[in-house]
DNA sequence: ACATTAAAGACCTAAGGAGTCTATATTCAA
DNA sequence: TTGAATATAGACTCCTTAGGTCTTTAATGT
């Protein structure tokens, strides 16, 4: 139940493309550097976003990343179903019957899909742009030691 | 981000005493047939219920278990919490800076506090009393099939 | 032509979830 | 008093996943 490092790291890196001049390309480094994340799993997770449709890629010398859409309409929900899965609190909502043969008799199922939905629905209501940030963790860490 | 089988079979566990008659003594195997939970599984779950305070168990001959409290002051949340652990969206929000050096200056940070904040908030409004239900999931899936 | 970059995917390790089993201690009831 | 029925406790296995690392390949600007 709950969030795995591959979501912070992907809202960090989101966050941090966010908040640069509009058309700037970043590199992996750059976002690397920046946010303190793992190199090369912040590749894989880039991956994901690029194949999610969140960031376009630019290959080659010069290349990186930028966002594929304004920031203000990518929500926490979508970056977490895009790099992770999508969001569901209990398998059975998902997988039905092919989870637990109950399913159609239980009395707790519709618990979990209210939960889930006040759960979603609060994701789906941040985006990206209110946490986007310019300098990135470290920046700032450096900036509060001044 | 998703609820175990424990969470699960816990919570069947305890609206199935729920539903029995006041005082009625229930045994494991009792639990583990009307809810078809996996029986040595089901052993560890209650001793957790007991720990936590929420079953109140007999031993000996004709032992069992029952509520240890009105169903009713029973919420999901604490079925959670007592066989899981605390609700935490991410763990940052628990182990501060030994999980993340970048916590002070995180901006996501409240993000998943709230969220989590809202979650726990709508698990903790839902009570045992209100899935309860006398005859377990095994009892409905026959009576259905009539 | 070359340095720089992303893309793709193999690989590893540790931890946790789910489930099973075997004691041991307690208590009712015949 | 004995024995069957019960909970308690904890060891054990198996499998999946999270997190992280590395290597190779393809694309592209200078």
């Amino acid at each position: 139940m709950n969030v795995g490092r591959r979501v912070d790291y992907a809202v960090r890196a989101l966050s941090y493309l966010a908040g640069q001049p509009a058309g700037k390309v970043v590199s992996r480094a750059d976002i690397e550097k920046s946010q303190d994340i793992p190199s090369f799993y912040l590749s894989k997770i880039m991956k994901d976003l690029v194949a999610g449709g969140l960031v376009q890629s630019h290959i080659g010398s010069k290349g990186g990343f930028t966002l594929a859409r304004g920031a203000s309409t990518i929500s926490i929900k979508d970056v977490y179903e895009t790099v992770e899965r999508p969001l569901v609190l209990m398998e059975c909502l998902e997988q039905g019957i092919n989870y637990c043969s109950y399913c159609a008799v239980c009395s707790q199922k519709s618990v979990w899909e209210e939960a889930q939905l006040v759960l979603a629905n609060f994701l789906a209501g941040v985006s990206v742009a209110e946490i986007a940030d310019r300098q990135g963790l470290k920046g700032r860490l450096l900036q509060r030691a001044v």
